[in-house]
DNA sequence: GCCAACGTTGGC
DNA sequence: GCCAACGTTGGC
């Protein structure tokens, strides 16, 4: 089983919409490294830190679970939409997405002052500098780590 | 294939 | 709102 942190900024989707809806489908990502990990690596039972992005202050507030693997992304095909893409081709789609599921909401958010500052968490792939993916690996004790500061 | 220009992300 | 750090695009 894989570790993951999937970023969303709360203005558009929240770890409370996740609660709401129970699952979601991850569209719009238009990054090629993100969406390797979505379309290759990303399994059913994977765990996911949910991130809150251009948020005040942006933090890690819950967790969820990867409950269908990489499949296309509809909204590449949809002139209407944001993220269309004119250029994929539906008979061999350019962008997927996963479908994850709500596990748990932190009882306190771990926000990225306090992730910085762990020394445990050094190593994450979130705080080195200039990182832009909307989805990204973590590693197994990073993850508990976070979970574990997010349960206190 | 290089690289300048442009657009986007995301912390602050 | 600013701006650094990227990724992408397109001319050559």
């Amino acid at each position: 089983m894989k570790y993951w942190l999937m970023k969303s900024e709360p203005e558009v989707f929240s770890i409370d919409d996740l609660k709401k809806n129970k699952t979601t489908h991850w569209d719009g990502v238009r990054n090629y490294q993100a969406r390797n990990f979505m379309k290759n690596e990303m399994k059913i039972g994977d765990k996911v830190l949910f991130y809150h992005s251009n948020a005040d202050p942006s933090a890690a507030v819950g967790v969820a679970e990867v409950i269908k693997e990489g499949y296309a992304d509809h909204t590449q095909f949809d002139p209407e939409d944001n993220h269309y893409f004119p250029s994929s081709d539906p008979k061999d789609p350019i962008w997927f997405m996963v479908d994850i599921k709500f596990v748990a909401k932190f009882k306190k958010p771990v926000p990225l002052g306090e992730i910085k500052k762990n020394p445990k968490l050094k190593k994450m792939k979130l705080i080195k500098r200039g990182n832009r993916l909307s989805v990204m690996p973590v590693e197994k004790n990073e993850f508990e780590e976070t979970v574990k500061m997010g349960s206190k």
